[in-house]
RNA sequence: GGGCGUAUAACUCAGCGGUAGAGUGCUACCUUCACACGGUAGAAGUCCCAGGUUCGAAUCCUGGUAUGCCCACCA
């Protein structure tokens, strides 16, 4: 048998296990069974991705519920796979073009294309390694990506299908466009910043004389290149000061372009002027009033975010160049009255960083208010349950004001958008394949070069995973999925579009439960950033302080609903715990002999008895936290469990008697020990495996599985249901133990001094030895005379007295300020108890139980409180 | 402008109707034959503030303060 080392070997632990595990099959599904099945599929991680924190956590989420799952007895399955992210790779691969000091456009469409795969396939596995190396208990044989021929036809068949429903079409509208990448975005890819920067008011003078005295329109603006493209000036059709103005003609200060005063609510008459120049080319909101007041629109920047023809002799300069002049010129010509400071918020890209520029263009859309309906229905009828629940009231909002989803990118990397138009009649073919001909008879049809949002394929991931839309058995068997788990930053991206998806296309939710999981921070609660530098990164983690204790660390922090703060003393707890757990084990080892196994008949004492109820207790409240998501909670209680009840209290119990042990009372711990393994297993794999190789495996009954990670959650194992004994005597023993100690400490005696002792307490005669050990006493007699002499210090506990001897060592002054100290103690705690127990309110209104509880507090602290003043009298 | 969180020991956080808990840190002591990544004893908190409900509130309600996040077209 393997020696165990004295400290745990993480970095050999978690290098070695995986490999095993995969061998063995044990993390693929078993659709043949019979089990019940549950399954849970990964929020798939780009290609370009490396693991960081977010991932670990949400990794070490899924894998602690898919191990728990499994060992319950479910045929488990957490599907893996990627996501081929879009925007991000291609940004990937063009930096390392423009590196070799070329780009796309040089290299062409389809070599670029090409390229993107190459590096695909070089970089894939790196973030499966990683996942590999958390302990992920996936199902490598499933594995999946979004751009697989199968996926990839799950999304053709969508989006024909909404396509002649009606709900995908294509059409010019306003859409965010992102400059440096050349794409128009959907609007939640916008992020919006405050910037420092100018407001300025603009003159605008009448054409045809005055109106009331008035020559001029003044409006303000923070955009004034965009003036060129003005067609109207707006104004609030109730707003007085401007009644007559509404019908006149201004003449434009740079174009000389005769351009109406247009009277329009959404123009807030308390800001600037009351009066806004209108340029329906350029700005979301002028585009509508445009369209509702039929203007023209004169588009004077261009995708490459430099001004157009139409800009005049503005044409080919930059925006912002374009800006500068624009202002310039119009103060040298007196058209400028003022320039204010003014905050405000712009829209930039969240992909590129990039200023977006409203432009309208021709762009596909999906309109998803009928889903959106669908969905809202599902979470308020309870179908999907989210934890915490609080996240429904976002979900509401945004799905009940949902507008239609930009879903074409001009990129290069995704799903092609599968619409070809016919190069002699222009007829538009939308087809799963490219049709061969058109109706026309030409047989020269282009496809549509732009491609698909990635959402629009991770949208369909819970069923395009189980080879939808054939209807296959796995389809049938794990769909919907049990769980979802991720973070609450993708619930509009992902969480919202999968629910829309899945009811659309499957009629049925693509999960019953949502979990979001928390934001991992620094120690001091900041969000991570590179900028900030404070990027903790879980590889090193896992190099440092173990994968297992990243793990226990992030799982023990996993409140719901409220940030993580990683530190790095939360994780020297992790690795403490880890190695206290080793130890235990090692020193369970070393008292067993090749003999003893699991089928050896255990014997249980009192000391058995007491942890037996303390394991089940335990786990049975683990078992409730993990089916509702409360990992820290499930994590808090075995932490306890392993270092305060086993090994603080039973196993220093248990070392009297293993000493000269029976094999019954070796079984017992040999048993209880197998116990806590399989129960923390799920959230420290590696360091399970480890022990349970070491002790377990060579002691396993026939047809049990050698590997931990095959076995079954211990709760119905039927040592847990032995009861027997007196369930308060170990406690009892506990604190006449721990005033033993305390007397020791408070009277100044050398721990290591023996002396004699005395304890009032009959009934814990059973464990001299164990007193004699733990607190290093001489002796302990249990008698039922008088404890006080004047050479002894006496102290209460568990309802009776304990006394040492301290034959020339006893500190009288000592002895007398602690009694002192512990009498006013107890009259400071009883004075509120007695109190209320005067009170008749209290009496008559509470119920009973509460105030019985009360009752036996005080009596308790009462009868002390006597033997307090008793000891003191003598 | 709306919506959603959070405020508890020096720090990071649990608890969320019956008079305060954890980990780390701190103080003193202990190398006792599983573990110093250990053990023993100990100090440490107007549970943000003000009202209210209740026999009783850190816990529920209202208002405030601080702080974080999300959504929204104020030029």
């Amino acid at each position: 048998m393997r020696e165990m080392d004295k400290a745990f070997d993480f970095r050999m632990a978690q290098t070695r296990w995986y490999e095993v595990w995969e061998a063995s099959r044990a993390f693929e599904a078993a659709p043949d069974s019979g089990r019940e099945p549950w399954s849970i599929v990964i929020p798939p991680p780009n290609i370009t991705g490396n693991l960081h924190m977010g991932h670990a956590l949400v990794n070490t989420l899924h894998d602690i519920l898919t191990r728990f799952k499994r060992a319950q007895g479910f045929d488990a399955l957490w599907v893996p796979g990627t996501d081929h992210a879009g925007i991000a790779t291609q940004m990937m691969v063009e930096r390392q073009l423009k590196a070799e000091g070329t780009d796309r456009h040089a290299l062409g469409r389809d070599a670029f294309e090409k390229r993107i795969w190459a590096w695909k396939e070089k970089n894939q596995g790196a973030i499966e390694h990683q996942l590999k190396r958390l302990g992920c208990s996936v199902d490598w044989t499933r594995n999946r990506f979004t751009l697989d021929p199968a996926l990839s036809r799950a999304v053709r068949k969508v989006f024909v299908e909404s396509f002649k429903a009606g709900r995908i079409y294509r059409g010019p509208r306003m859409i965010q466009w992102d400059p440096a990448l050349q794409t128009a975005l959907s609007d939640l890819e916008v992020k919006y910043e405050e910037r420092r920067g100018k407001l300025w008011y603009l003159r605008y003078p009448l054409v045809d004389g005055p109106v009331n005295g008035v020559t001029e329109v003044v409006v303000a603006t923070t955009r004034p290149e965009t003036m060129l493209g003005d067609t109207a000036v707006a104004v609030h059709p109730h707003d007085e000061r401007f009644q007559e103005m509404v019908g006149k003609l201004l003449e434009h200060p740079l174009t000389g372009r005769r351009i109406p005063v247009v009277a329009d609510p959404f123009v807030d008459p308390a800001f600037g002027t009351g009066c806004v120049k209108v340029t329906p080319a350029h700005d979301p909101n002028d585009f509508a009033a445009g369209q509702r007041l039929k203007l023209d629109s004169i588009t004077i920047i261009g995708f490459d975010a430099r001004m157009t023809a139409a800009a005049g002799p503005y044409a080919g300069l930059d925006r912002f160049e374009a800006r500068k002049r624009v202002v310039a010129d119009l103060d040298a010509q007196g058209f400028l009255v003022k320039v204010e400071d003014y905050t405000h918020k712009i829209s930039l890209s969240d992909r590129s960083g990039a200023v977006l520029e409203p432009l309208v263009s021709e762009q596909w859309f999906m309109n998803v208010r009928e889903a959106a309906a669908q969905a809202l229905e599902a979470v308020r009828d309870g179908r999907i349950a989210f934890t915490p629940e609080h996240h429904g009231a976002v979900w509401e909002h945004w799905l009940t004001n949902i507008q239609d989803w930009c879903i074409s990118r001009q990129l290069v990397w995704g799903h092609r958008i599968p619409a070809w138009t016919c190069d002699a009649c222009s007829r538009l073919h939308v087809e799963l394949e490219a049709p061969a001909a058109c109706g026309c008879g030409s047989t020269r049809l282009t496809q549509d070069p732009d491609t698909l949002d990635t959402w629009f394929s991770s949208a369909l991931w819970p069923f395009s995973v189980f080879g939808w839309p054939d209807q296959t058995a796995e389809l049938r068997r794990y769909y919907p999925t049990s769980v979802l788990i991720t973070g609450y930053d993708i619930l509009f991206f992902w969480v919202a579009r999968m629910a829309m998806a899945g009811l659309t296309w499957m009629g049925e939710v693509p999960f019953r439960k949502v979990y979001f999981n928390s934001l991992v921070r620094d120690a001091s609660g900041q969000k991570m950033s590179k900028t900030k530098g404070n990027v903790i990164d879980p590889l090193e983690v896992m190099e440092e302080y173990g994968t297992d204790a990243l793990r226990f660390s992030l799982a023990i922090m996993a409140a719901p609903g409220t940030d993580i703060a990683m530190s790095a003393a939360r994780l020297e707890a992790s690795r403490n715990f880890c190695n206290k757990l080793w130890n235990a084990s090692r020193f369970v080892q070393m008292n067993l002999d090749d003999s003893i196994t699991l089928a050896t008949t255990p014997e249980f004492g009192e000391a058995e008895y007491w942890m037996i109820g303390r394991m089940r207790d335990s786990l049975s409240a683990v078992t409730k936290a993990l089916e509702e998501f409360r990992f820290h909670e499930a994590s808090d209680l075995l932490y306890h469990l392993v270092w305060d009840d086993f090994c603080a209290a039973y196993i220093e119990l248990a070392k009297v008697q293993l000493l000269s042990g029976t094999a019954g009372q070796k079984a017992a711990i040999l048993h209880f020990l197998d116990i806590l393994l399989r129960a923390l297993h799920p959230f420290v794999p590696f360091l399970t495996e480890e022990i349970h190789e070491a002790v377990i495996a060579p002691r396993l009954p026939e047809g049990e599985p050698a590997l931990l990670a095959q076995r079954t959650w211990p709760l119905d194992e039927p040592t847990l249901q032995a009861t027997g004994g007196d369930p308060t005597l170990i406690p009892r023993f506990q604190e006449v133990l721990s005033a033993l100690l305390r007397l020791k400490a408070e009277q100044g005696v050398d721990p290591a001094k023996r002396v004699p002792a005395f304890c009032s307490l009959l009934e814990l005669a059973p464990f001299t030895e164990a007193l004699k050990s733990i607190a290093r006493l001489d002796s302990v007699s249990f008698t039922g005379d008088e404890l006080t002499t004047p050479t002894r210090a006496v102290a209460l506990a568990a309802g009776g007295a304990v006394a040492l001897e301290l034959a020339g060592l006893k500190d009288p002054i000592a002895e007398k300020a602690k009694l002192e100290k512990e009498l006013a103690k107890l009259e400071k705690e009883l004075e509120p108890l007695r109190a209320r127990l005067a009170d008749d309110s209290f009496i008559t209104k509470a119920p009973e139980a509460a105030v019985a509880k009360l009752r036996g507090q005080a009596e308790e602290k009462e009868q002390r409180l006597a033997q307090v003043q008793a000891l003191l009298g003598a």
